[in-house]
DNA sequence: TACTTTTATGTAGTTAACTACATAACTTAT
DNA sequence: ATAAGTTATGTAGTTAACTACATAAAAGTA
């Protein structure tokens, strides 16, 4: 069966890209089910940020991964659960919610690393031969600097 | 603040893809209300399939946009609901559920289509100078021969 | 014809993101 | 020192995708 969305042109661009991810994400999900580990896609990037970082709040997280603060909370309380994080109340601020990693997590990270690394190669592998990683880091400044609505509104109004 | 994703490598493709369609499915949804009109970002997938195709059952409808079923039948239902789309029961088989625009869709379409052609050429200007549809198109292909759950095995196994 | 398998649709429950709002704690300015 | 503003976190509710299961109809087969 034909896929309709290449016949979408650049206004498919989206769709696919979230299809794209979706599916990445779920095979994710099914790799780490298939390896035992109870560990989900995403919570890499926290345990690399924390790692390199150390402490830091929720705020700090989701300004540095581009993530809303609540899908943060989300994120990490999870992990928390897992038992992969621990959490401190600042002393100087005690607003603030300090997040790092727990001793469960130094311990799980050599063998995550491992599984991290593979799933590097394997993501240069599906690449090889082109540029994605240098165009992606182009289009995600493009739209940050003006979003997918206003450039529409922008074409819209050319032609009134 | 610097953006921690980029200093992920090739494991922070996923993220990044979807980070990029969620911005880009939040900003569409936001011209949408922006302009007052009372469609949501996706919808033109099954206006322009249908147009295109004319009715369609929804088990065609998910093979020819390559979306699980499900999501369908709750994806046209909502168009249903804001009185875009016609469903009958096929006479030939009585399992199948045909869907079609509605006259109200046709009678909408001129607008939405110039809505649509001024996203696509919104899209269009921001992707200018790249290949971006050509590699997608390729990666799309790769990671459908190979998922990201398979290639990450096959590396780990080559270590052991 | 009757049994089995396949297909089409539907429903329930899960997920991970979002926005909008609420609250508490800090900071700034009068 | 108090009021006003800002910041950090948390909660509630929405969304759009998914998988797994349920059921009814059609098709194939003994």
């Amino acid at each position: 069966m034909k896929d309709f969305a290449l016949e979408l042109g650049c206004l498919g661009f989206t769709m696919r890209l979230k299809r794209l991810a979706d599916a990445l994400i779920q095979d994710g999900k099914r790799m780490y089910k298939e390896l035992g580990v109870d560990i989900e896609p995403n919570w890499y990037v926290i345990f690399r940020l924390l790692k390199r970082e150390g402490e830091m709040s929720v705020t700090e997280i989701s300004e540095r991964i581009g993530m809303a603060h609540p899908s943060v909370i989300a994120l990490t309380n999870k992990m928390m659960k897992a038992g992969y994080l621990s959490s401190n109340q600042c002393t100087d601020d005690s607003r603030r919610r300090l997040l790092n990693l727990s001793d469960k997590a130094l311990e799980a990270l050599p063998q995550l690393e491992e599984i991290w690394n593979a799933g590097e190669r394997g993501v240069i592998n599906a690449l090889e031969g082109t540029n994605t990683m240098e165009i992606l880091s182009l289009i995600e400044q493009r739209f940050s600097e003006k979003g997918f609505r206003e450039r529409t509104i922008e074409e819209l109004n050319k032609n009134s």
